[in-house]
DNA sequence: GTCTATATACGGATAGAC
DNA sequence: GTCTATCCGTATATAGAC
């Protein structure tokens, strides 16, 4: 196993160690030894700069949140392109994102499922996709094609859906459609143009 | 805390409550004290029917899969039903099942992430959808209107990943879309025939 | 700041009485 | 079959030397 390299600092080695380890294994199946091994470090030192096992967690949990955030609320927010442009930026985002995170995603929603006060402190708000200019753009959309019986929620509930989902059940999707680690790349990769694609025809009422 | 009804063996009640447990936290946060106090009775008698905490999750595992493995393998070998009909169940199955066990998907989904070889045990196959009746209709249906470039594995994705993905999700999607557990149910209620008019409209070639 | 050695706690598992 | 008491490994965290 390749050890970081040492132009990081101690505590920023231990940070991305901590990060590589909790998002494969989760809190509870990470021990703190395989985290300070994988910094090339000792385990007490590990305890100097964080104190515990938990605020070390914290942190690096607030920090994968943040990355997550980050790409929805500019993306969402940008005012000088169409609602299509946005559709598409967002699933290139992700799928580009999450391509080489792949266990990000569902590290995240299981931690979530199992502290549910965590969210609290995520940084996700009600605010920033349902006061963002993305959903005044798609709102409008709808009204433009009489198709307001759709709660706009529901689209991008499809658009997260068809992103993410994907990456979360990539294992059972590699058995259950017979698909090697490169047809799964190639199968993502379609999906940059056709998710958004099928969330036009949604949009439209025919 | 309500314990369970003793009108079930006692090793019946070790597995109900193991389930419930280990579903809610993960193999690895779950301690079998717990299960033992959640079941009403002793720790060691856990140990003397199952032998080990990790004997009792496998066999709580294969339960829990084939439960969900049932629901399709069953719909999707129908062979006196329309494609149409067989999108219609297949949400509707799971988003019933789903709304009773919320966190059986990222359960699933997340042991089998940190460990891999369980996929093997599974009981998921290659032959399971691949091979089915469904995927023949489904492969007919977009020749019929000239689809042939999209691979119906997409769609078959796109469907698992509407149905399900919103479950695995729920607290985020909560938060971000403000909705109270009972608007998330209506809009799950909603995508009963949501999702199957959708994926009509990805099968049409416009 | 970084290490070695150790204290402390916790959780899985077993011994043995009933 | 079911319990109480206990053992033992493992993992977090700290003490203290350098």
């Amino acid at each position: 196993m390749e050890k970081l390299s040492k132009d990081l600092s101690t505590e920023e080695r231990i940070k991305v160690s901590a990060r590589k380890i909790f998002t494969k294994k989760g809190y509870a199946a990470s021990r703190t030894r395989d985290i300070a091994e994988e910094a090339g470090i000792n385990l007490a030192l590990l305890n100097y700069y964080f104190r515990s096992k938990e605020k070390l967690f914290e942190i690096v949990m607030l920090e994968n949140f943040a990355q997550f955030i980050k790409g929805v609320k500019t993306l969402a927010n940008e005012n000088n392109t169409s609602l299509e442009q946005k559709i598409d930026a967002i699933v290139e985002f992700y799928i580009n994102q999450l391509g080489a995170n792949p266990d990000l995603p569902i590290f995240i929603l299981n931690e979530i499922r199992s502290n549910p006060k965590m969210i609290k402190s995520s940084g996700f708000t009600k605010d920033m996709l349902l006061k963002s200019y993305f959903m005044e753009q798609l709102k409008e959309e709808l009204a433009k094609n009489r198709n307001t019986q759709i709660l706009p929620l529901q689209l991008i509930v499809n658009i997260f859906s068809m992103t993410i989902f994907p990456f979360v059940a990539a294992p059972l999707l590699a058995k259950v459609g017979n698909l090697s680690s490169q047809d799964f790349n190639i199968l993502m990769e379609q999906r940059k143009t056709l998710i958004p694609h099928w969330i036009k025809k949604m949009i439209i009422n025919e």
